[in-house]
This record gives C-alpha cells, sequence and structure tokens, in this order.
DNA sequence: ACCTGAACACCGTTCAAGT
DNA sequence: ACCTGAACACCGTTCAAGT
C-alpha cells in the first residue's frame, strides 16, 4: 500500500460542489474525477460505484438538513420554522439532488436527528405522544414537497414567501388543534 | 413524403410502457426505438430530442391525473380523495417519472382541470373565494409529498394507508376551519 | 415528409497491470 | 492498498443519404 491520494470524503466534497455548480445531470464519474485530477477509477475504491456516489450525497444532504442546533430552546413555531428553511435552502442549492430525498426511507439513522428536534418541538406544543409520529410525517412530507416544488420550479411565476407564509400558518393551525386534542375522533 | 410509419402518440405510449416495465433509467431513446421497431433517430423528428420526449411524458402523467370524472357531485370528502388516490396510482406505476412534476409548472394548461375540480370541492365546503388558490396549493403539494414518499420509498416500512388517513383527516380539518374563517388573523 | 446508417463525443464499469 | 490505462458495451445526437 501508499498513501491515498483521495478520500471518501473528499470525493463527495467534490461531488457537492459540482452538484451545486452544474446540476445532478453533470456529476458524472468522469467529471468528479477530474475535478480531483484522478483517474475515473481511483474513485471505486472510495464509493464502490455511482449508485454508492449518489447514496453519499443524500447522506450528506440529511445531515446538511440535521443542524438547527442554534433554535434549541425557542418556541416551537420557531423551531419548525427553522427547520423547513434549512430544507428549502438546500432544496434551492441542489435542486434536482434533492429530489433523491424522496427515495431515501424517513426511518433511518440520518434522519434522527431532524425528527427528535420536530418531537421536542411537537412536545413543547402539548401535541400528545402517541400523535407525535405521524404529525412529523405530515409536517416533513410537506415540506419536503414545498422545497421540492419550488426548488424544481412548480412554484414558478408564484409568491413563494407568501405561499410559504400560507402553509405555516395552516402548520401551525394543526399543531395547536392536535394540543388541544382534536384530532381523536 | 411517404406514409408515417410511427406517430408522437406511439412514441409516447411505447416510453410510458417502458417506463412502467422497468423505470426511468430503462428510457432510452434507442431503447424506446427498438420497442417500435424503428431506427433511434427515427424518434427524432416526433419528439423533439431526449428532453422532449420527457416532456410529452409528464404531459401524459398530468393528463392522467386530471380524469376525476366519476366523482363530480358527491361531497367534498370524497372528491378530494378520490383524487389523491388518483394521484397516488400514477406515482406507484411510475416512481421516477413521477419525479418530474414537481419540475413542471403548477399553474400550467395541463393543470388547470384537477385544480378546477378542487377549487369546485373546496366552494362547496365554504372555503371563501379568496382562500381558494392557496389551500389548493397546499393540498396538491403534500398530495405530491406523500405520493412521491410512497413511491419513492421513504414511506418504507410504515403503514402507509394509516398515514394516509391521518393526512386525509388533517386536510379536511384545515379545510373545515377555512370555511369557518379561521385562517383570518 | 419520413426513415436509415454511419459516425462522434460521451457514459459506467471490467480487468490486468503498475507502485 | 491505491491508482492507472486500455478496453467494452452502452448513451444522445449530427449529418448525409435514401425513398
Amino acid at each position: 500500500m501508499r498513501p491515498a491520494r483521495i478520500s471518501r470524503t473528499q470525493v463527495l466534497d467534490a461531488t457537492l460542489d459540482l452538484a451545486a455548480e452544474a446540476g445532478l445531470a453533470a456529476v458524472t464519474m468522469r467529471a468528479v474525477a477530474a475535478r480531483l485530477e484522478v483517474t475515473p477509477m481511483a474513485l471505486y475504491r472510495h464509493v464502490g460505484d455511482k449508485q454508492g456516489l449518489l447514496d453519499g450525497l443524500v447522506e450528506r444532504l440529511m445531515a446538511e438538513i440535521a443542524v438547527p442546533a442554534e433554535a434549541k430552546d425557542t418556541d416551537w413555531r420557531a423551531v419548525l420554522r427553522t427547520m423547513a428553511d434549512n430544507v428549502r435552502v438546500i432544496a434551492r442549492r441542489y435542486p434536482d439532488l434533492f429530489m433523491l430525498l424522496f427515495q431515501r426511507r424517513a426511518v433511518t439513522e440520518g434522519a434522527q436527528g431532524p425528527r427528535q428536534t420536530v418531537y421536542r418541538a411537537l412536545r413543547s406544543a402539548g401535541v400528545p405522544e402517541e400523535e407525535l409520529s405521524s404529525l412529523e410525517r405530515l409536517l416533513s412530507t410537506l415540506v419536503y414537497g414545498f422545497a421540492a416544488s419550488e426548488a424544481g420550479g412548480r412554484f414558478a411565476g408564484l409568491n413563494i414567501e407568501a405561499e410559504f407564509e400560507y402553509g405555516a400558518a395552516r402548520i401551525e393551525q394543526l399543531v395547536e388543534a392536535a394540543a388541544r386534542g382534536d384530532s381523536a375522533g
């Protein structure tokens, strides 16, 4: 053996840069390799294959979403809004890469961080324990759908911030209703 | 000139079949051409290029969503549920193709049909006119996000019907609140 | 007008070889 | 252990040619 010229981390970093600059279509084993000044085949030892590279990217995206640390003890409305904004920023930076998050199991390890943060926010709002996971899923699904729509261009021509405000207000309405126990049926 | 061997309609039909059977990755100009027993280059006259082919596909998907005719005068809850189910069926049939709908402007011609149907449903529920478009957008965004999550595998391991039920109930709650005018301030 | 055939510049990936 | 180089079976698309 001899010192490694590149690492998995470097490969993912380079790919993320490439994706942000030129989109997912430009993410090719050969282009990533060129960016690292290495042969395409050199990547295979570090990421397995193209699919492995893509998996590594969404893993990274998840991790980026997972850092709302700042908004920790503030009120639940601010926490939820901050997390939603976080997701939107990522979606705008990697518009087509973002779509791959829909192919990632929501229950996975990497998604634990943000989910627990949302749970805490919902608990502090008074949402009953047994409704936490369903409500969290509803919220994240809406946020993902919104971010994908915004980044993908589905919302082109609309006042996106106004739409976001409307959605955020409706979500808060649902959380408050859940806290009152209106979801019982 | 001489009689056309293939038409745009046939090309899209063949591609949709191919996509349903083998996924978007298998949708290649060459594979579509082979299915029609024609040279790859023969497609270009009918769909422009690969992007044109893809555009034609999402156009078709939109059209498939647009046919909830049956549930016309029944109650608004049934109409909304039927439309959501419609979208979910399409997403399951074309899991990766479905993601392309996020890149399609929501305000486009092809989306008019389903949107007007939702408007009617919301009106009959008592939702004020000025809130129609925002609420419809919130609903469709959630449904798209849900369908993409289900089809993409994000919801793997969950009781998806139960999740859908939960979401549907929350949506109805929002519609009822809007009808009462709770969204004002 | 519509289709074919050969060609070009790309892909991901294998395999044997170098250090 | 890590990287290279040549090769293979694919892509989308151009261009000139056939009917």
